[in-house]
DNA sequence: GCCAACGTTGGC
DNA sequence: GCCAACGTTGGC
């Protein structure tokens, strides 16, 4: 019998580089999301993400940041081809066919919300104090969020 | 633009 | 394997 647990994340972009427009103007609101750097977020990438998971799509670097939008996880880790191609931004000579070494998933646009949920505001909410994107030096671009988490937000984005 | 936090690198 | 130096992230 195969369980699967539905799990939820907070995937973090800067919306000059990719934005939940960006995402939504794709075939089908579908795109890989490649790019990232980081050891820890590439495990997530690679070992724990799944096809329908939830996904928080966060805007960061911008004043102010904050959540965007909905979409949701359609492929299952795969190899980020954009680590082997030299006229990339984010190539890395060490990857190849047999240890790309950096791994993406792909992405569907579900929603956007009619604002940005903000961060000052989701500092402010009951129930997230322990949210790892407000933890002091947080800066994981693929986090991890709690059942009752997902709940919550998903409570506050209906009021927005 | 500042700077705290954190990750990565590389000499030893 | 330690740790100092350096680079990056990202909120403010």
């Amino acid at each position: 019998m195969i369980i699967v647990a539905r799990k939820y994340w907070l995937l973090k972009t800067e919306p000059g580089c990719f934005s939940i427009d960006h995402l939504a103007s794709e075939p089908n609101g579908i795109a890989g999301w490649d790019g990232v750097r980081n050891y820890q977020a590439r495990n997530m990438l690679r070992d724990d993400i799944q096809a329908g998971d939830g996904v928080l799509f966060y805007h960061s670097s911008v004043q102010p940041a904050g959540i965007a939008g909905i979409c949701e996880v359609v492929r299952d880790g795969y190899p980020d081809e954009t680590a082997r191609d030299p006229e990339g931004e984010h190539f890395d000579p060490r990857a190849t066919a047999e240890n790309p070494i950096w791994y993406q998933v792909d992405v569907q646009f579900k929603s956007k919300l009619p604002r940005l949920l903000t961060l000052p505001e989701l500092r402010d909410v009951p129930g997230l104090e322990n949210m790892m994107l407000l933890q002091r030096g947080s800066r994981l671009s693929v986090q991890p969020v709690r059942p009752d988490e997902w709940k919550i937000i998903q409570r506050l984005i209906r009021k927005l």
